[in-house]
DNA sequence: TTTGAAATGTAGCAATGGCTACAGTTTTGT
DNA sequence: ACAAAACTGTAGCCATTGCTACATTTCAAA
């Protein structure tokens, strides 16, 4: 927090992070489709991500290409089991930190949106702290249901 | 949190909001070099950020055109009123959110990195219910010393 | 003062993620 | 079966943020 001791190790993200960002955030969606509607069509990721089919396709095939995702022309989109394992390790990690805002007392919107953008930059340490608060409340109300 | 109900409006970010919290994050940077060391120059940004000195130019170029740095060439990089004023917000945000994880636990180090990523996704709201965490939290250690 | 090192600027390339416009494929309804 | 609608793919554009290589400016030391 200072502004004296200056290392750019924390600092190296950027770019290739927010690469980072969108393959958890496109296996996720991808995930949830296809847990929800046996199937996930790009139309479905370009809604869900606002954006035209175009942007969402170039996505998949960037991700295709890097192994997390299945994919044949005109075919719905499956994930590969490398996409499948982080799909499901970001999942988890996104409803600790919705339950974590929940239990702040923060309104499920907020929360939803807060930790869709939050979850990426959670890590190990913070996200167990997260866990156990969310424990300690969730302890102290069934004990204490007034 | 559910599968259904997808709108685009909250996942509306994506590039337009990068290049806000790199706006965020340069400004802020500039303010505390200039608060801790007379003057912001360009190597020191670039240092900061772990990048080359020509992608902090043209971040630099870009803040500038945007209203929030003054540059001239060769010469230390300054703060518009407004740059300073989104500065001074976004600090203060960040340290609130670095003392929140503080409270909850978390050693300084790491901290101080989430803190970094997170304070950028964090709503008015969210951070209220920070400020109010932070503020129980250091009262009942006065009271309880223990 | 001059000269060499450090700092900064510029040219030009790549990857990512936006877009529109248009072409091709699948599905659906008649 | 076939036409229309919906979906998907492709071409080609732009902005942002990376980079290397090279040019220029400033500044300090000899």
């Amino acid at each position: 927090m200072t502004s004296t001791d200056r290392k750019p190790s924390q600092h190296q993200r950027t770019r290739s992070d927010h690469a980072t960002e969108t393959a958890e955030d496109y296996t996720e969606a991808v995930f949830d489709f296809i847990e929800s509607q046996e199937e996930c069509r790009l139309r479905d990721l370009a809604k869900h991500f606002g954006v035209t089919h175009v942007t969402a396709n170039k996505i998949v095939a960037r991700l295709a290409k890097e192994g997390l995702l299945s994919i044949q022309p005109y075919r719905p989109i499956d994930l590969t089991p490398t996409g499948r394992k982080l799909a499901i390790q970001c999942k988890k990690r996104h409803e600790t930190v919705y339950r974590f805002l929940r239990c702040l007392g923060i309104d499920e919107l907020t929360s939803r949106i807060d930790s869709e953008g939050i979850e990426h930059h959670v890590s190990p340490k913070t996200l167990k702290a997260f866990e156990s608060f969310v424990a300690k409340v969730s302890l102290a109300k069934n004990i204490e249901p007034s």
